[in-house]
DNA sequence: GCGGTCAATGAAAACGTTCTCAGTCACCTT
DNA sequence: AAGGTGACTGAGAACGTTTTCATTGACCGC
C-alpha cells in the first residue's frame, strides 16, 4: 500500500531505526538525515499514527465531549480548546452527544479506547452522576456543568450569581412577576434556577418556573404552556440561548410587545441577541477563557497528577439591552 | 497499565485469539463466549483502537475538514455527516481550518497519517487548486466549494442560479442599483459573484462588487468602503451569513432603514435572519441534505472505487422576507 | 467402520513504529 | 600506544491486536 518506514530505510540505504531517529529526535549525522529526508520525499512516506501510538503508548490526543456543536456556546469553547491543543501539538477529537446520556456513555468509552491523554467534558446530569461511581482512567476536566462534589477539575460559570444578577436587574427595572424557564438536562439549568429562586426570595417575590428540554421548539411549547396555566408574567428569565430564541419566537407569534408586554433576559451573548429589536439582555459567558482555562487545568493535571482537585469559577458579564427596559418607561436602547 | 487482550485471555482460560473472536465476529462456542465476556467485565478490558487499526489496516474513521466550525452552515453539515457516520459505525475527525490554506495543508496531511477511510472537505481556493496536482490517496468528497474540474466527487449548491434568483427577485421588487459583496477565500463566493454578474447583465444593469474576507468585521469595513467610494446602492447582495451580519450591523450603525434606504439579500437561512426586523431575504441551503449526500457519495466510492466522478448539484430555496420588500411600497413581510 | 467435512480452538506471524541494547568508529587522555 | 569516551548506527524486541494456519474432535454419509 503506502510506503512504510522500511521502504524509506531501503531507499535511503539505512536501517529503519535511523529513519525513525532522523524524523524524530534521535542523534543522526547531517549526511544521513539528508539522505533520509530525500528518501521520504521520493517514497511519499507518511508516518502511520496508529503504529506510532501503539508503540509509544501515547495518543497525543485529547477528547472534547459536548452536548451540541450547533450551540454557539460550545463552538466558542471548542475553538479555544482546539487552538490551545494545536499550540501544544495535540489533536482534538470532538464528540457531539446531543444531550443524550446513552450517546455520552458511548463516546466516553470510545475516548478510553482511543487512549486519549485527557478529556474535556460537558456532562448531562445523568452522566455527571455516573462519573462519580465510574471515573474514567484518564484526567478529566468538566466545563459548563458541575460534576459530583469534589470529584473533577472543572471550570464553571458562577451561574447562581449570574442568574441572581439578572433578577436584581429586572426588579430594579420595575418588574415583579418574573417567571423562569430552565434547561432540565444539565446541572447548569438547575443552578441558574436556584440563583433565580434565591434572588426572588430575597426580594420577597413568588417563584414561577418550568424545566424544559434545551431546544427552541420546547421553549415555544413551554412558553405557550406557561401562558395557558395562568396570567402572563411581566418578565421571563431564560437559562440558555436556545430557550431564549424559542420564547422570543413564541412571544412574537402571540403579538406581545417586548418589553412593554413582556421583558426578557437570558444567557449567552450571541450575535443575534444584539441584532433583534429590541436587543436582548443577556449574561455573556467568557467562552474563550473557559476553553483556555480548561486546557490549562488539564495540562497541569497531566504534569502533576497528584495535585488537589481545582474548580475555577468565572463570572459572566451582564449585557443590558432593550428587552429589559424600565417597566412602563420609555423604551430605552 | 490497563488490561490487554492477553490479560482477558488468561482470566478466561483461553487464548488471545479466542478473546478476539468472542468480541468480534469469529465462531466461538456459547460457553467460551460467556467466559470471555465475564473476564472482560472482571478485568475492565477496553480494546486498544491503535492496535486494532494497525493490525486490521483500517481506521474506521472519516475526516471532515471545514473552514469554520462557528459557521452554522458547517455545523449543520457536520451534524448530518456525523449522524450518517454513526449509523455506519464510523468515527469522524472534525478539523477546523479557519480558511487558512496552511492549516488546511497540515490537516490534510494529518488525515493521511491517521489513515482515514475517506475525507469530506470544503477547501479554500488555494487548496482546491493544490488538490489537482497532489491528490490524497484516500477518496475525497468536496462540499460547498468546487474543486479542480473533473477531479473529485462533490456536492454543491447551484450558486450561480441561486445568486441570479436573488437578483431577479430584487429587480422584480423594483431595485436597480444593486451592489454585491462576496467572500474571496472560497470558490463559492466567486460563483455567486458570477451568478450576480450574469443576472445583472441580463437585466442590463451595471455591476458593482467587492470581495472580502468572510468575517463580520470585514463586511462592516467593506460596506463602509462601498459607501465611501460612491452613492449608496439601492440594494446589496451578500454571499454568506457572516457578511450579511456585517452589512446589517454597518447599515444599522449608519442609521439606514431597511429596505427603504437599502434592501438586503443573502445566503443561509439562519435562525436570526428571521428574527431581526425586518426579516432578511436569504437563499436557504439544504444543510442536512448536503451532509447526507456527501456521505453517500463517499460510501459509494469506497464500495466501487472505479465509478466515474460525480458532481451533485442541489438547489437552494429562496426565503423572501421584509428586507427586500417592494421598493417604495409598503413594508411587506 | 472409515475417509471426509466442519466447527472450534490455539500458536504464531504480522501490522508499522519506537526504543533498548550492543556494537563500530573516531578521537582524546594519559 | 592503550584505554576510555562519545557520537552514531543497526539488530531486534516490543506495543496490542487480528488473522492465517494447523490441529483437534465431532459428526456425517457410505
Amino acid at each position: 500500500m503506502t510506503a512504510s518506514i522500511k521502504d524509506v530505510a531501503r531507499a535511503a540505504g539505512v536501517s529503519p531505526a535511523t529513519v525513525s531517529r532522523a524524523l524524530g529526535k534521535g542523534p543522526v549525522s547531517a549526511a544521513l538525515r539528508a539522505q533520509v529526508l530525500e528518501a521520504v520525499r521520493a517514497t511519499g512516506y507518511r508516518p502511520n499514527l496508529a503504529a506510532r501510538r501503539l508503540r509509544s503508548q501515547e495518543s497525543g490526543t485529547i477528547g472534547l465531549v459536548v452536548a451540541d456543536i450547533g450551540n454557539p456556546f460550545f463552538t466558542g469553547v471548542a475553538r479555544a480548546v482546539e487552538e490551545a491543543a494545536y499550540q501544544a501539538g495535540l489533536r482534538v477529537i470532538l464528540c457531539n452527544t446531543g444531550e443524550d446520556p446513552a450517546r455520552e456513555a458511548i463516546y466516553l468509552r470510545l475516548m478510553q479506547e482511543e487512549r486519549v491523554t485527557g478529556m474535556i467534558l460537558a456532562p448531562t446530569r445523568v452522566t455527571a452522576e455516573r462519573l462519580a461511581t465510574q471515573p474514567p482512567e484518564v484526567p478529566v476536566v468538566l466545563i459548563d456543568r458541575a460534576g459530583p462534589p469534589g470529584g473533577f477539575d472543572s471550570v464553571l460559570l458562577d451561574n447562581q450569581a449570574a442568574s441572581a444578577a439578572l433578577v436584581d436587574h429586572l426588579v430594579a427595572q420595575g418588574y415583579r412577576r418574573i417567571a423562569g424557564l430552565f434547561g432540565q438536562t444539565s446541572g447548569t439549568g438547575i443552578e441558574r434556577a436556584e440563583g433565580y429562586r434565591a434572588a426572588m426570595a430575597r426580594h420577597g417575590l413568588p417563584v414561577r418556573e418550568r424545566f424544559l428540554l434545551p431546544q427552541v421548539v420546547a421553549a415555544e411549547q413551554g412558553f405557550a404552556a406557561l401562558r395557558a396555566e395562568g396570567p402572563l408574567p411581566e418578565a421571563v428569565l431564560v437559562s440558555n440561548s436556545l430557550l431564549l430564541m424559542g420564547v422570543l419566537r413564541a412571544s412574537r407569534a402571540a403579538g406581545l410587545r417586548i418589553p412593554a408586554d413582556l421583558a426578557l433576559a437570558g444567557f449567552d451573548n450571541e450575535d443575534w441577541t444584539g441584532l433583534v429589536e429590541p436587543g436582548l439582555t443577556v449574561v455573556e459567558q467568557p467562552l474563550a477563557e473557559i476553553g483556555r482555562v480548561a486546557m490549562a487545568l488539564l495540562f497541569e493535571r497531566l504534569r502533576l497528577p497528584g495535585t488537589p482537585v481545582r474548580k475555577v469559577m468565572l463570572s459572566g458579564r451582564c449585557v443590558l439591552r432593550g428587552s429589559t427596559a424600565r417597566r412602563g418607561g420609555p423604551e430605552a436602547d
